[in-house]
DNA sequence: CGCACATTTGAGGATGTTCAAATGCCGTGG
DNA sequence: CCACGGCATTTGAACATCCTCAAATGTGCG
């Protein structure tokens, strides 16, 4: 048996903000721990939603796969988010698959206790919705990207994004704080690894970025805004 | 002042499934219904928002633009739909533009009356999570469409898509019932008027469809799903 | 009837993919 | 400790798809 989780993890997860201090207890009470190693999936695409989930430590990738085996990136989930739980409150199906990209530790609830939580503490049900109702708007937003932008300019996107959410500082710049592949980054643009490859060696020759195997370092992050929005690039190091 | 909508309205509108018949008074009790007239719009984006929406009657076409803009068709409400509700539980501020397509009746709802209805009975909160999360996993689809497929197999997707949302039955096949322009389908799909007109003329061609001045009809459902899907096109009149 | 707008169609060309092959990096097992 | 095998990455070349630009044609409304 996994240790038993403490509080204090719940705390800053969105989904229980505001909640009283037993109602917390109540949903630590429910949950279990447990530790993923890297390359392992947390569902599959397809799987009844036996569980809702949380991360605790680590990162996990949350890839859609279409019938002709083509995969996407939907997002990546960083310590602090749920996911696996869209399944919960819908048709009862995972829709993607969840794969650690690093070591993990996830709490998890089941899908029952989840929906009784829910009903008996509302403030979650409305937190739910905030969460879902954001990440709807992000993904409208890569709708439009994908849509209109060029490749170059919605790989800029993308970086952007993930230095946003997992960006570390380093003297070199702002480093991606977990291993992100050129195949990544090309299911996360709609591109392909090979368009991806080409642009981080054009974008590293300007000194924009450093970049290796399963890394990404932005050395210039003004410079690739300048690139996500299309502004002429008017600066010199 | 317009009308005191009926409460029958309300039935079979998801937000609000379940509900008594007391509730439902209160909820029809803090509506305003309006009638609006083609090419109109109901909001734009970036405004406060101000109200939830309801659709009685018509269609209302959701468009986000984007900072240089590029516009996106996210989606066509039919009656019986809700729209505009994100942003009331969000950030309070509507991510899209709502254009009526065709004359519209709709229902609507100021942002506090919403979410006091909301706060009274925990149901609508719990049918707004389904409902927003079933429009993330079909945003998510198009998504994985958009950044995977071809152009011709995503119009076909939106095609189809429009049938299930709006098909009518004719003698010549199915009618996507409201006023529907290249363009349009252009924007659903992430690409340009020219294309679908070359695509649309392609298929008129094969008599897979009909199609005029903002006017489509499939003739041959199974052969658009045949594209859709990528299978050989195994068929004869 | 004429104007505005939707649609069609052609030609040319850019962007990005596909195909192919070489190189480099890392952990594993000998 | 080193060699090996598996991935990840890089890069070149050819080509396909689809966009851009341009212009003509059709359709409905005022």
């Amino acid at each position: 048996m996994p240790p038993p989780p403490d509080p204090a993890v719940l705390h800053g997860m969105p989904l229980f903000a505001g909640l009283e201090a037993d109602a917390l207890g109540d949903v630590v009470g429910q949950a279990r721990s447990r530790l993923v190693p890297r390359g392992t999936a947390v569902f599959s695409q397809g799987e009844p939603a036996a569980a809702g989930h949380a991360l605790i430590d680590g990162r996990v990738k949350i890839v859609q796969t279409g019938p002709d085996g083509q995969q996407v990136v939907l997002r990546f989930i960083g310590p602090g988010e749920m996911f696996g739980t869209l399944a919960i409150f819908t048709d009862g199906v995972y829709p993607a698959d969840a794969v650690t990209v690093a070591d993990c530790v996830e709490l998890s609830w089941p899908a029952a206790a989840m929906t009784a939580l829910m009903e008996r503490h509302p403030a979650i049900a409305r937190n739910a919705l905030a969460i879902v109702g954001g990440r709807l708007r992000e993904v409208q937003n890569r709708l439009r990207e994908v849509s209109t932008e060029r490749v170059e300019r919605r790989i800029a996107h993308a970086l952007l994004r993930l230095v946003r959410q997992a960006g570390r500082r380093v003297d070199a710049g702002v480093e991606i704080n977990f291993p992100l592949s050129r195949q990544d980054v090309a299911e996360m643009t709609g591109s392909t690894l090979h368009t991806v490859s080409r642009t981080l060696s054009a974008w590293e020759a300007q000194g924009i970025v450093e970049s290796g195997r399963q890394q990404v370092v932005i050395r210039k992050p003004h410079a690739l805004v300048a690139i996500a929005e299309d502004l002429p690039a008017a600066d010199r190091p």
